[in-house]
DNA sequence: CGACCGATCGTCT
DNA sequence: GACGATCGGTCGA
């Protein structure tokens, strides 16, 4: 039960960062309340040289600037107008990769994610795909820029180790248009975890 | 279960 | 002025 040092995420390979992510515990603290979920799904965004990345060739805006901080802070931002999706900077300064933690399995505060998910019950679909993770998490655009070392938002090693063929590879989602990059496999899915996007859980069933 | 579609608005061109 | 690193509902088979 440790927080991540700085030195798991200023690490220049960002495929590694999210292969490992997996298995780890994202946990929000916001008015004193702990939510906390274990991270499934995970997609790597490889900065200026990744056709699908908000930074590639080296953009600059004031949404992106985020992505060229140090790592271990938060990069969220808003997609279809309506979504909140919670992203991870890695690597050193002036290096723009990220992480887009897209599915966890709730763990701490359920109670608390149902509530912000205006669910009665929970199911596979309480916080697993982006914006419902970051809607259970509590996790909001204004929270971009945070550093995941505070007390806010982080994440725990809790000696949890995925094995290696129980991780699966394969192409991120909603980036067919993106380039040359497109197919690349930077996505990580926990395989036999069922709170992964329904799509992709399906898809593994065969 | 898969395909389609509308919602909704900040960001970039 | 167009377009998303999406979601959830509906429709048809």
């Amino acid at each position: 039960m440790s927080k991540l040092p700085r030195s798991f995420y200023t690490r220049e390979n960002v495929l590694e960062i999210t292969e490992e992510l997996l298995g780890k515990f994202l946990v929000t603290k916001y008015n004193g309340k702990i939510t906390a979920g274990m991270i499934t799904e995970a997609e790597a965004y490889g900065g200026v040289i990744d056709s699908a990345s908000h930074a590639f060739k080296g953009r600059r805006t004031g949404r992106t600037e985020i992505m060229y901080l140090e790592g271990g802070r938060a990069y969220v931002y808003i997609s279809y107008g309506i979504h909140h999706l919670f992203n991870v900077v890695t690597n050193e300064k002036d290096i723009p990769h990220a992480v887009l933690i897209r599915a966890i399995e709730p763990v701490e505060g359920i109670d608390l994610m149902l509530k912000r998910r205006k669910k009665k019950q929970p199911d596979y679909t309480l916080s697993s795909g982006p914006g419902s993770m970051s809607v259970a998490m509590g996790i909001k655009v204004y929270d971009t820029g945070t550093d995941l070392l505070g007390d806010k938002i982080w994440i725990e090693d809790r000696g949890i180790k995925i094995p290696q063929k129980k991780i699966l590879r394969t192409i991120r989602i909603g980036v067919e248009n993106s380039g040359k990059d497109a197919h690349l496999n930077y996505r990580y899915i926990i395989a036999d975890n069922p709170w992964i996007t329904r799509s992709s859980f399906n898809r593994i069933k065969e």
